[in-house]
DNA sequence: GATGAATGAGGGTTCATTCAT
DNA sequence: GATGAATGAACCCTCATTCAT
């Protein structure tokens, strides 16, 4: 599905809204006030309040698969800086789309959600579940990573600790400084990517 | 401040549909029904709406700080397994309080919930942290952990792997058949906690 | 029927309320709080907000009578110096019962409050009416007054005037530099007094 | 402003309730029903009840200073006949606006309504003391009007009547027998205004 | 294709009053 | 006699959506 620019203006503001003001809080005379069109337009355009999150997932979700394939190929690399360059692909990623992320999360997580279809969220997840496990089962044949790992729960671990730090971000502010948009930024392209890397790559090559 | 049976009635229910529909996605009028009570008795017992979600904040977040000390300075265990201790503990206790910290991670990282005080929340955090800050630094004394930890940065991996497990439950279902309640609960407290806990333990002692 | 004391607190707060957020405008909720008492007193000593109202209007109407008899048979003053004396009596007293009128005269003329017993109001105005009939008709065939006058007409003149300066007040409050209680009783017992003073005699004593 | 046909026939509505219900007294499902409109629209057209009366007071004082002008310039009177016009003026205006007047007396005078902006009806109340007060000024100059006279509180004693009148029909009705609107009509038009018109060239005229 | 007008439904809150104690 | 707890009803307002143009 294709969006026009002014579907895409609209897409933009509503992700704006609905991360910082939930679904829920958010209506869509807020929407068509700030996306400057007439509120009528919401209704048009996506058919409804609920099809136009999904309209935003989609639109947001789109072009993610591409990126990994290449880290992961780059025979340049060896396994220890491959699994890095991974993890600051996908905190970059994350960073750029912590919006969506954050009312996908919500979403997702509640019952009454089921009429919205989240079906391109849950199709990124599986590939990059797909990847990382094709990854680091390559990473053990080569003798580099312990055997002794529940993949599955290594996504959560990278994803988890970096939603977690953006979530408990007012709580962070005070205890590392963080308080505009360039300093979270830098953090979490330095301080942050840093810990996750040492903590993934202590548990896969850990003997034990 | 203390509640009585219909208030603490009360706020159970609101914790349900809190966590299930979200703050702005419930209304009173499901709450006083499912609670079986007057509409009008929320805002009298509460105030509103915010003033409720903060009373079922302080109930929930009461009780907690006693727990831990108990486990970190248990000097029979060996650090090693003061942290597995203390890990289990941790998710026990989100696991129970769930609901209520799905709520928090919500709205408090949310701009329209200024209004809200969070305060309970927030101290309890800070209380955690100093624990685990004060546990790690005194494992590194020792010489058991390594010092070249982000400490602040423990938790949110801690904590972030088990509700990004938590919030993709739908997703993680089919990897690991997860069909109800008590099968959440046994992944949660064996499967869960001990990848948390090697993971932890590797960073903790890893050496580079 | 007697006030008791706690009674008139009450009555005190409810003619302040009234008279500046109107009947409607006023909650007992608002009135208990700044009496300080519980909210079913309210109901319990005055039955409901409608009597209390009447109650109210009974308790400050009670004592009126008396004064201007003294004022109209007293036979050292001529006519003209007995009028002075009344119109300085009559706007005394309204200044002073300013809160109870400004309540009645709304809710007296407004259809919904027909449930409400203005009989103490009626009582004083025909009470009033007589006795300035009486003073003007005596005058009349003292020869002092005009035969050309209608009667029923001079009391709204009087209390009109005054009545009408008290609810722009913001408005003459620029004209006059009137900015807080004393300056407004002031202008009120001078200027304005000797205002209506001069308009009945002019009245009163015109040829034509 | 301009407002279409749907908006004058509620504006028409609310001053009826307004008038005899007070705004506080007044709901908008009142509003609503005798409007024969949904319930939404109040908010939809005004934005608020608050921002309704105010549209409201625009609309109904909007085309009163035009009036004026052409009698005080009419030179084919002398100053008592046109003191006489003015008066009959003010009066019919006075009496065909009698319901916005009363619903602003009150809530102009509340402390209450302090959000409530009273700007056309200032303005109004302005010009029209302007006018007088160059109207007296001329018959002063002219020879024609006593100088010992407070300009600013003939405007008062003018309305004050009236209004007083008003306020008190219930009472006067039975000294006047006026039992329907076209008796009351009747009674202000001629004796209540002969009255008014009387004591006010009295004023003006009388030496002292 | 796009939009202003309009609406039924429901939002959170406050109301005056009642009643058991 | 006095009061805290409780309530049904109503408050004003905003919601997402529809429909005629």
């Amino acid at each position: 599905m294709e969006f026009n620019e002014k579907q895409i203006r609209i897409l933009t503001v509503v992700e704006k809204l609905f991360s910082e003001l939930g679904f829920d809080g958010t209506s869509l005379r807020q929407i068509a006030k700030e996306a400057d069109i007439n509120i009528a337009m919401v209704s048009y355009y996506f058919g409804s309040k609920e099809k136009m999150l999904e309209s935003l997932i989609q639109y947001r979700m789109g072009d993610f698969r591409l990126q990994m394939d290449a880290v992961m190929k780059n025979d340049e690399l060896d396994y220890l800086q491959r699994i890095d360059k991974i993890i600051e692909m996908l905190i970059k990623r994350m960073y750029k789309n912590r919006r969506i992320y954050k009312i996908v999360h919500f979403e997702y997580s509640s019952k009454s959600r089921s009429k919205i279809d989240f079906k391109c969220y849950v199709d990124q997840k599986k590939e990059t579940y797909a990847l990382i496990k094709n990854f680091i089962e390559n990473g053990q044949e080569a003798g580099v990573y312990s055997k002794n790992i529940n993949i599955g729960l290594v996504i959560p671990t990278i994803l988890g600790t970096f939603f977690h730090f953006l979530y408990n971000q007012q709580f962070f502010a005070e205890l590392y400084t963080i308080d505009d948009e360039d300093s979270l930024k830098k953090f979490t392209t330095t301080t942050l990517t840093q810990h996750i890397q040492q903590t993934i790559k202590a548990l896969l090559t850990n003997e034990k």
